[in-house]
DNA sequence: ATGACATATGAGATATGA
């Protein structure tokens, strides 16, 4: 139980009604979102709508797209938000937004110093005497597979399955969240078949996923809602994916034994994907108990 | 379907995404 921000009722807080009143943030199961908006400067009406009706504490974004100095802080602060940014002009770019403030922050995966893409940034945000690590995660995409894109990219899980390795160590409640650019299984894609000689679900992209999950993470939605089929983070903008349901699931928050054990909901805000100027990606919500 | 859209760059057409 992270104490300070996990009481789900009054009566088991050491607070008075006037304090539980006044404190609904920080007395409320805490949220944790992940959410690939396909460009912050794009997207900044949208994400602010779902800021505003959400009221996530902790928001694990990709593709930015724009550096660092470019990014609208100012937007979100307005909102009680804390930012830390790791940018890249055009490409790439992660963020986290938090009503508390990170320590511990970290940019950039290690184990290839040569490596500029801006495509992981972690932080530790405390609450209490209890702390959380969160990293927002874009991982590459890997396509054509016949390229050095697809070997970049399955480098790079094996940077992060290191630095995963790393952390769990720690023996703390670790969220590693966001954009993974893999369809763990046939039952994350609406037609399965379309997909086989893709990046997002070769067989060596997949293995690797599995690599990472079995250092002993939780995949929180599968956690939640077990086989269920048609849980979908991401429909392409062409051919009409959206209105046939051809989606994906690529976007996923892998918890350490500690946050799983806090693990109290999961849900995509498939909602969103009918919004005007919608990104091709919803945002994926937890909330730790 | 080496493309259907969407985005950034930069001022037109190209790179990238998934």
């Amino acid at each position: 139980m992270l104490h300070g921000f996990s009481c789900q009722a009054a009566w088991a807080c050491k607070t008075s009604p006037l304090q539980w009143a006044l404190a609904p943030a920080i007395m409320a199961a805490m949220k944790i979102a992940t959410w690939n908006v396909n460009s912050i400067k794009a997207r900044l009406e949208n994400t602010l709508a779902w800021l505003k009706g959400s009221s996530p504490d902790i928001v694990c974004l990709q593709e930015l797209k724009c550096e660092d100095t470019g990014f609208p802080s100012q937007a979100f602060e307005d909102l009680g938000y804390n930012v830390l940014t790791h940018g890249q002009k055009t490409y790439n770019g992660v963020a986290l937004l938090s009503k508390m403030k990170g320590e511990d922050v970290r940019r950039g995966l290690p184990g290839e110093p040569e490596d500029t893409q801006a495509r992981y940034i972690e932080a530790v945000f405390t609450a209490g005497s209890h702390t959380v690590r969160v990293a927002s995660i874009y991982l590459p995409n890997g396509n054509p597979p016949d390229t050095d894109k697809f070997t970049y990219k399955l480098r790079w899980m094996d940077r992060l399955h290191d630095h995963a390795g790393e952390l769990l160590q720690l023996e703390e409640p670790l969220v590693l969240a966001g954009d993974y650019n893999v369809i763990p299984t046939s039952l994350d894609a609406r037609f399965p078949e379309a997909w086989t000689a893709d990046a997002l679900f070769r067989p060596e992209s997949r293995a690797k996923f599995r690599r990472l999950v079995n250092l002993g993470l939780t995949d929180a939605v599968r956690q939640i809602h077990g086989d269920e089929p048609g849980l979908y983070t991401f429909w392409d903008y062409q051919a009409g994916a959206w209105q046939k349901n051809n989606g994906i699931r690529i976007d996923h928050l892998l918890l350490s034994p500690q946050a799983a054990d806090l693990l109290a909901s999961a849900q995509i805000d498939k909602q969103v994907r009918e919004w005007d100027k919608p990104s091709d990606h919803v945002p994926v919500i937890i909330t730790l108990k």
